[in-house]
DNA sequence: TAAATAGTTGAGTAATTGTTCAACTATTTG
DNA sequence: CAAATAGTTGAACAATTACTCAACTATTTA
């Protein structure tokens, strides 16, 4: 079958193409990829795990930090435990925020390495 | 300066916020990160990238591999070539692109890592 | 030089998303 | 038990963005 069919151009080099399909992984792969991304596609939750990377901080002290309401620090920090990449331990009334693992440093340190070339 | 002025809320740990202030880069440096980032975070540009990471491609290819218009393709490819995530050679009329640097295979096999985990 | 093909570009559109606001729950303390 | 404070949640709004379409440029070749 003709690649032709699902874009709108012929297929320059139908090997190179049926080779590169046999390392693409399945759709929902590169989904989930993605929506890990996502997470540090935004200046203000960058700096929330930048931030969480030297020591464990609280809702409040996050707000004061990044300087936005409590209220969206909340809402992201949500979204970051549910893809685990923070997690969180409450004490009284406070809930401590840390990086969930390893990943969010190395992440975050090749992102700089690639910033900081010429 | 009370930092209450920032946010709606108290400041928590006084000494914390002090102490994590001493570690924050520059706003710019966050939104480069971001900026970085916001490239991976869409399904078709990680497909586009997973697959440059095995060998180079044209336009068309690429397209026939996602199944997306070639001038998607090269919306995302130019985008792409400005971050410096991706180069291009052109041999006539074809255009081949790759990957820029190791950073970008840096990238993916971290956030791989981070998906399998339990 | 004219036709064919690879790729690019800009406008327009639909979907996503980061934020605030207001109202809520949870925990401590007077 | 009531007041105060930390945090959460859902709705609504504004901004961003990934895509398609149509028109364009660039290169080859008949």
């Amino acid at each position: 079958m003709k690649d032709r069919a699902i874009c709108d151009c012929d297929v320059i080099h139908q090997d190179a193409v049926d080779a590169a399909r046999q390392v693409m992984f399945p759709l929902n792969r590169y989904e989930d990829m993605a929506s890990l991304f996502g997470h540090f596609a935004d200046p203000t939750r960058v700096r929330i795990l930048h931030l969480l990377e030297n020591r464990e901080l609280c809702v409040c002290d996050i707000a004061a930090l990044v300087g936005v309401t409590k209220s969206a620090v909340s809402h992201q920090l949500k979204a970051l435990r549910l893809s685990k990449l923070v997690s969180a331990r409450r004490d009284g009334q406070i809930v401590y925020y840390s990086l969930a693992d390893e990943h969010v440093s190395m992440i975050l340190n090749v992102a700089l390495e690639h910033l900081s070339e010429p």
